[in-house]
DNA sequence: AATTATATTGACCGACGATCAATTTCAATG
DNA sequence: CATTGAAATTGATCGTCGGTCAATATAATT
């Protein structure tokens, strides 16, 4: 019951986020609990109170870890290589690290703050990073004017890849159905439509 | 301790639902427990697992109920009113339905089983139902024979309007972003899609 | 060496989901 | 109507949970 300094704080963070990840990809959130955190790391419950503010708290930093994950698998995406294409792309690799992370990625929605609790800044800050990817793909359908309209076309896609992603990792999709062909017939109907439709408004 | 007639068993059993309805649409998943619910209808929470399995089982029931006000609110849509009629009045119904029952609605995709329980049947026929609303309404944009196509690309639609509602009832949209137009520009974009990647294939 | 600050813990709180023997009532039987 | 058997309801109870805190042992500072 002392001061141990076997590990720095930051190691200790480290370990307990790597020790929840373990747990959650998994058992899922439901597997999750302090006390079996605690264990994974040979510390008591009571220690990780000192790294987060509750348990609420280290699974927000788990989700954004999981954000950073998918953000860094599309890092080099080539975004100027058309719409279709690089959205294709970036759907590919989406459809890809949350299939191979079913887990994780059910955490980030199955998970809600209590009652009056508002979700951090730096959390979403992720998701419009995530989100200036798909932007920065359909660029070329708009005029540099067109920002707003840029911003919620890229917002429907961004929300709409999400459902299919949602769907699939909670196997609530029918047999037979990949999200793999999902997201390519939301990405080729979207631009389609996008281009007709500006063509013609 | 023993049997009190006050309620039938089916009396009991919606007394039940109710009362975690009201706790589930003003707390949230978070703030559903037995022991409250049982609180809510005079009761104790040993009484609640002669109506169901368990708490799953429970929760499982409440979200057949809440898919089932959609698809009430849905019935008398128009189906036949073209692709971009129908499938937008669908749309604007759900957004709705799903913004006038935001806990409930929460609960429906927050709610996960354990690791290796599934989903019962009479719940997937829920969801069956509602992708068949929008097949009836997409089905002018494809022949007869291409059932494949037109369930696929339903289930997209589907999906998509599922991200739409979820990031929106979840606060996870920016400020100024509404589900009502996104669930617009989803559907015209992808109709206006189909059709022209249908027309040159 | 003495003092202060801090990390760690075990004990503890209230609440949770679930089970079960005990008990009381209802329904059926004679 | 009396007796019996089935069913429902409960309180007690188990193990677990998130979270708090005084006690304590170590590290850092003086």
């Amino acid at each position: 019951m002392a001061r141990r300094s076997d590990h720095s704080r930051d190691e200790l963070t480290r370990m307990a986020l790597a020790a929840a990840r373990k747990i959650i990809a998994k058992q899922g959130l439901r597997g999750l609990s302090t006390r079996q955190i605690a264990a994974g790391i040979g510390y008591s419950p009571g220690t990780l109170y000192q790294l987060f503010e509750d348990l609420d708290d280290l699974i927000l930093h788990i989700n954004a870890a999981t954000l950073d994950g998918l953000i860094e698998a599309c890092r080099d995406v080539d975004l100027a290589a058309g719409p279709e294409a690089a959205l294709e792309e970036l759907a590919r690799r989406y459809i890809s690290y949350v299939g191979n992370n079913r887990g994780l990625w059910n955490a980030v929605f199955e998970h809600s703050l209590p009652e009056g609790r508002i979700a951090p800044d730096w959390l979403r800050e992720r998701t419009r990073s995530l989100l200036g990817l798909a932007e920065r793909a359909i660029a070329p359908l708009f005029q540099e004017s067109e920002e707003a309209a840029r911003r919620h076309e890229a917002q429907v896609l961004w929300a709409s890849l999400y459902g299919i992603a949602a769907l699939a990792t909670a196997g609530k999709l029918p047999p037979g159905e990949s999200p793999e062909t999902m997201v390519q017939s939301l990405v080729q109907n979207s631009v389609a439509g996008l281009r007709s439709r500006r063509a013609r408004p």
